[in-house]
DNA sequence: TCTGTTCGTGTACTTATTACACAAAGTTAA
DNA sequence: TTAACTTTGTGTAATAAGTACACGAACAGA
């Protein structure tokens, strides 16, 4: 087994977005520190998923080892939100307390790397509850305690993935091979906080040729089934236009 | 005088812009390297404004000092566009002499995080020449050599520039607090590299409120005067549409 | 007063955006 | 087998935005 030496003073710490159909959820790793003796809970709180990179890696790929860990999926879409350095950012005394506990040798003083990652729900669930994690809908977020600057760096995430889905088609990264169009609305309604008219916008996806009806439909639901359709990069390379031209 | 202790492995690299009415220029430093005895130059190149941070500042001040040290100026537009930690970004022969001949206690592997500063050029000019530091056209970039991955570095800082201004009014900051239409043309046709219908542009631009004409009109021209305009953050920030609706 | 230069404007056409309501296709339960 | 329930899928009319395109007006300088 190789053992990686850690660069003390970096990190990297990822924001993993998923979608159930119904609302966006954020993955979180739960934080725990007993007293040693009394079993006294000292800090129950949550965290992001991070960890310092190592000597011999990049920063991707540390974010890609970090999210393989978490989730056992490789291929995960990973895309770099900010870069935070606050001189403060680690040092609340329950922090402190945390890092003198775990004892890894982490610098007093670390800069981390943001990373947004989304994944397709449908394929994961599982090894999650190997370890303290699990899925939290956001806009649960605002009420609880998330460690370090966590909170902050969540929300530098989700306005990054707000404005990244208005112009990149990253949204289908968080659905299935293929989708419904109103699980595909109901995605854009969660990820920007909105509603849409249903007919504005099929009217809208229309225009996007690149997502394709498939010749499927649901089955075995209560109601009229829908068709179901899927998004093909091929087609977004080829006909994406070059906006060169939507000044503000 | 206070002496900062720097973090060996962590840096920050500002792609400077600036835009003289023509063209959009980057600001390069000159790097020279001669052999001690023979005077013969072993490196000459350009290399972007950067340096490592100090143990006692955070990422943007960082970038701030860098550009007030080249440019005596404050309050300049920062933006951070990306962090970068490829193993091998400054291991190249030529990168390892000029960080031996340097001696300042580098790492090997240093992480960078990527400022975009956007400046007034008709603000600046004077202190420039004190160091060999000066303006290079965009365009050319594509011929030079330079240091390290900041060619790379540069190209990320462009593209990042070319996809902002088309949804935030950061512009304005390459321009002097008054300027005309025509100055606000060319200087998006030299940031996206293409051209616009003159007609079709001022009708674009009477659709942002916050772009407001001033009683001031151009003077000492061989032509008809053009109309000054200046940018209102204030109108900006008030009418701003909370675009919420325009998927790719 | 003539030349050269850049400024500033309008129209006709096509394409997108918005607001808004109801029948069709399934399942489930009586 | 029928009725109730639920979600799907569709169209129109009116407004706003985008595109392509050409010429007279205002100034300096010779």
């Amino acid at each position: 087994m190789i053992v990686h030496k850690i660069v003390p003073n970096i990190s990297v710490d990822c924001v993993v977005f998923g979608f159930d159909f119904e609302k966006l959820n954020v993955l979180l790793v739960e934080r725990e520190l007993r007293d040693e003796r009394s079993g006294e809970v000292k800090i129950r709180d949550h965290t992001l998923a991070g960890y310092h990179i190592f000597e011999d890696e990049d920063l991707d790929s540390a974010a890609a080892r970090i999210l393989k860990g978490l989730t056992g999926l490789d291929n995960i879409f990973l895309e770099q939100f900010g870069a935070y350095g606050q001189l403060d950012r680690v040092s609340a005394p329950r922090d402190k307390a945390w890092l003198d506990y775990i004892n890894k040798g982490f610098a007093d003083r670390i800069v981390t790397v943001g990373y947004l990652a989304l994944i397709d729900n449908t394929k994961v669930t599982l090894r999650l509850k190997e370890r303290n994690v699990s899925w939290f809908p956001v806009t649960m977020i605002k009420d609880m305690e998330l460690a370090f600057d966590h909170k902050y760096l969540f929300y530098e995430a989700l306005k990054s993935l707000q404005s990244k889905v208005k112009v990149e088609p990253i949204a289908f990264e968080l659905l299935p091979d293929y989708f419904t169009l109103s699980q595909l609305q109901k995605l854009y309604e969660a990820v920007l906080g909105t509603s849409f008219d249903k007919r504005n916008f099929r009217k809208r996806v229309a225009q996007m040729h690149y997502v394709i009806p498939m010749k499927k439909k649901q089955q075995g639901v209560a109601h009229k089934p829908a068709q179901y359709y899927l998004f093909s990069r091929e087609v977004y390379e080829k006909t994406r236009k070059r906006h060169i031209s939507f000044i503000i």
